[in-house]
DNA sequence: AACCTGACTCGCC
DNA sequence: AGGCGAGCCAGGT
C-alpha cells in the first residue's frame, strides 16, 4: 500500500454530491503536506471514470485549471449534476458541500 | 543515481 | 495582504 493507492483510496471515499479539498486527500493518505502529491496522483490518473477526481478542489473551492479530463466545464457539469453548487464558474460552494470528514487510511488500506 | 517538476497548502516575512 | 519557500512522492530526463 503505498501512498498514491491510499490517496486514490481515500478519493474514491468521497461521497456522491460532496467535494473534498487537496488537503483533505493529503491528511485521508496519511499528511496534509501530500496535498501536492495528491494533485500529481490524480494528474496521472490511472483509472478515469473510477476514481471521482471532479470531487477534488482547492482549498478555496477553485477547480484546477489543468483538469484535463473532457474539459473543466465538464467537470462543473459532472458536479451540478450530483446537486453540487457553484459560486460562480471555477468555484464550486466549498462551505456547503465540503465533505465534514474523511477516513484516514491505514496502511492495509482498511479505516 | 541525481535532479527537476507538478491538479497543493501553510507558515513566515 | 500578498509573495516566497519548504515539505511531500513518483516518474521522466
Amino acid at each position: 500500500m503505498n501512498t498514491f493507492q491510499r490517496i486514490y483510496e481515500a478519493v474514491k471515499l468521497i461521497p456522491e454530491g460532496q467535494v473534498a479539498t487537496y488537503g483533505q486527500v493529503a491528511e485521508a493518505a496519511g499528511g496534509r503536506r501530500l496535498s501536492r502529491v495528491v494533485g500529481y496522483a490524480l494528474h496521472v490518473n490511472p483509472e478515469p471514470g473510477v476514481i471521482p477526481c471532479h470531487r477534488v478542489v482547492m482549498r478555496d473551492g477553485a477547480v484546477s485549471p489543468a483538469f484535463a479530463f473532457g474539459g473543466a466545464g465538464r467537470q462543473k457539469e459532472l458536479l451540478e449534476a450530483e446537486g453540487v453548487a457553484f459560486l460562480d464558474d471555477s468555484h464550486v460552494d466549498i462551505q456547503r458541500f465540503r465533505v465534514p470528514f474523511l477516513p484516514l487510511i491505514q496502511e492495509d488500506g482498511t479505516f
